[in-house]
DNA sequence: GTCTAAATCTTGACATCGTCAAGATGATAT
DNA sequence: ATATCATCTTGACGATGTCAAGATTTAGAC
């Protein structure tokens, strides 16, 4: 994190923070350029100094959204070394939470407001490591007769896939209240993830 | 379908088609209240008579595309009557087809540009009919052996999950082409589905 | 059939938004 | 010190969601 240095400092980061804020304070249809330029202070069009347009300070608010995510997931990872199933578990576990503690920024990030033809590689980059981490842990987990054996790649796809898509229905408010009030979050998604889990190693 | 009667005729139902034909030819976000009036050959604002609001259209939206998603689902699983492991397939199946052949339609009815504090009495109802229909196939499925004991209610979250998760990925072009080169998109959701299938029964 | 009330639609206006053009201002390099 | 470049401001444009006022058409009461 560079001090201020120049007319305002570091303009770029702190229309990302700005973005984040907003994001989290009046949700994604809150989001304009206007107001992120506001709340960091400068003009209006300031942003297309850092920015060709909208779409690209929601690529860098998704990129760094993205980062954390792998961060954490690179923790649930590191924090259970040795024991697959658990880094399954805790992994999946660190995904949800992500998602409900930054609702907006995980919309945002998965909103397909992305996208196109554009390219914007630092989220493309960070994204594709997400996923090969989740890999990883997939493939751990197959070593270790807890997934099925099958290619890493389409596990690895149901995996995220189950999470992401339990965890969307939910915020979406998708779920019915009659299965959320029995249920927990955290037990259904303990339960998701039990029934990809091979039987010899659930028992 | 009442015949033209009135000034313009059915409005409101020309503007929620209009609203699906913008969707599919100019995505998410190309939708405006003002190109769905147009389009509906009325002035800018005579949709106010029929829609409150934006997200008062996108909710109906949203209703058609579920009532849609509904009539596929029921065809699958009635044409599969008897068969409930071939009903969770072609459900399956079904679901994921709808998505990819109106993209736009299903994002916007996952969006989360409604919900908030207002009801939208209809969108919920088929909304609600929608997860109970998979709860259908689970119970008989669970019934028949294929899907393993559990809450109807969680089980139906995990396969409804599993599904939305994988094609949200894949629509959202979070998924890389490494993956989706070697496998096709039938492929994913069978393996997937089969993930969830009890081994007794996949043998 | 006429009249009144309600439903439907148009016109005009307003604030907000994304974006661009022109210019001002501050930093950097020679 | 000056020239060049990055950064930022001001002002403008068209598009958008929404509201207010009024026009038009239909339906219902008599």
């Amino acid at each position: 994190m560079p001090p201020k240095k120049y007319h305002h400092g570091d303009l770029k980061n702190a229309l990302i923070e700005a973005g984040i804020k907003i994001l989290s304070k009046e949700g994604v249809g809150g989001l304009s350029l206007r107001k992120v330029a506001k709340q960091a202070g400068v003009s209006h069009s300031a942003p297309y100094a850092h920015f060709t347009d909208k779409q690209s300070l929601i690529a860098a608010i998704s990129t760094e959204g993205f980062k954390q995510l792998y961060a954490e997931l690179d923790a649930a990872i590191s924090s259970n070394a040795g024991d697959p199933k658990q880094q399954l578990m805790e992994g999946a576990w660190a995904y949800v939470q992500f998602a409900m503690n930054n609702t907006d920024t995980f919309k945002i990030m998965f909103s397909g407001a992305l996208e196109k033809e554009k390219a914007y590689p630092a989220f493309v980059e960070i994204s594709h490591k997400t996923f090969e981490r989740v890999a990883d842990i997939v493939s751990a987990c197959q070593d270790a007769g807890v997934l099925r054996p099958a290619p890493v790649e389409i596990m690895a796809v149901s995996v995220w896939g189950q999470l992401h898509g339990i965890i969307s229905l939910i915020l979406e408010g998708q779920v019915s209240h009659v299965v959320l009030d029995r249920f927990n979050i955290q037990e259904i998604v303990a339960f998701a993830m039990n029934q990809l889990i091979s039987d010899e190693s659930a028992a």
